[in-house]
DNA sequence: TGTACATCAGTGAACGCGCGTTCACTGATGTAC
DNA sequence: TGTACATCAGTGAACGCGCGTTCACTGATGTAC
């Protein structure tokens, strides 16, 4: 009796986690399983049981980090897309920095992108946008608001690159700018659901490339 | 109360339904409104009730016509996928056609398709191949292998056909075959995210003029 | 240094609701004799 | 032409299960005096 009770009180080793309280290791911790789990199946699929359960807490614990499944959803959705633009932003600066071309630019920025699909061992997260749109219904109207930002940023991007590349490179044919604006992220979003279906992982890095060989010859000398 | 009992065995009109009965035309009907339910916003977040409902019958009329929620699955995606390859055979026999030259022919079906794209008021239905993919988990296997199966057959097409292009054209660049038969398929289902995402019905007819450009300038003269 | 109180990070039990599914039953239509 | 039976196309009530959510409570840690 008296052992229980000292192990009891047994001194909680404080583990130095780079300023990480432990509520916000455990919140984390909840974030990054949901994400793998609603990225492999979909939102509605995910249960907070089976999240809580992997975490190591109690279904209240989950209600203690989270208001309800969207405040959830939310959070993972603003997380991934800072992810994935902070990503593009770094490929695109290091390619300005690789030439000052704007063609040869955009060509060298998707070449590395191309590249990191293939060292990507596992599926793109890009697959939480298709899962927003597609599951429109069951998510509420800001994260909506947020993919649809995030998508018309992207346009915006590549609109205003390609818009330099023009400018000194007459294209070899009449082309729709919005629309190869827009390609780049069609495909991507294509070729995830496709590598996914297929269970081929090298088909979104192919995707890409093709991408790549169009704005080659469209611009090209 | 003579007159309820009166109305009660009134003649039941015998409408005259391209030969089919009462059942087939609720199953039909059912069939339909689900089709309509699954691509707005899912499978999982469509339920059997809402069905039921719109389609003016109880809930226990509905397992009348189908084992489980997934039989109703089964045989809509069934349905759409012999509708949809019907639609693309008669596009490609239809440009076939019109021209000898299997490039030719393939700009011209390009063109049809994006065309159709223009016209559809609706979301293309091809949504559905996406929905299966996202969310396998609530589908079985049997979807799952009708899906790849679909998209395999949709490779070994476009692959015959660059190979036919190919033997006649020499590629103006290097380029992956495979990954260019894929390409389609791909544009599309990225395009239906997107303008389903962004509510621009434009967007795939754009898209699809985007991936005959790059297929003209690959091979044109 | 010890005590009192506040906050953090949860626990455990219970709830209500909706959903898919089952089952016994039924009224209308079709078929055989 | 009438009757008996079979099949079709459902109805209505009930079920059990899981899921999201709530709520009262708690043990450990942090802070003030």
């Amino acid at each position: 009796m008296a052992e229980k009770l000292v192990e009891k009180t047994a001194p909680q080793v404080q583990y130095d986690s780079g300023g990480q309280s432990k509520g916000e290791r455990t919140r984390e911790r909840i974030l990054d399983i949901a994400y793998g789990a609603i990225v492999e199946k979909g939102f509605a699929a995910t249960s907070i049981e089976e999240l809580v359960e992997a975490a190591g807490i109690t279904k209240s614990g989950f209600f203690y980090h989270f208001r309800d499944k969207n405040d959830l959803a939310r959070e993972l959705f603003e997380r991934f897309l800072a992810e994935d633009e902070g990503i593009i932003d770094r490929l695109e600066q290091r390619a300005r920095e690789l030439s000052d071309d704007p063609l040869q630019a955009l060509l060298i920025f998707l070449n590395l992108y191309a590249q990191m699909m293939d060292d990507m061992e596992t599926i793109h997260p890009g697959c939480l946008v298709a899962t927003v749109t597609y599951q429109e219904r069951i998510f509420d109207r800001e994260l909506k608001r947020m993919n649809v930002e995030y998508l018309l940023r992207m346009r915006d991007r590549f609109q205003r690159w390609f818009g330099e590349i023009i400018a000194e490179n007459p294209p070899r044919s009449e082309v729709d700018v919005g629309a190869l604006a827009d390609q780049l992220t069609t495909i991507v979003e294509g070729a995830i659901i496709m590598s996914k279906a297929l269970k081929d992982e090298a088909l979104m890095g192919k995707q890409t490339r093709l991408f790549r060989n169009h704005v080659k010859l469209l611009f090209g000398a």
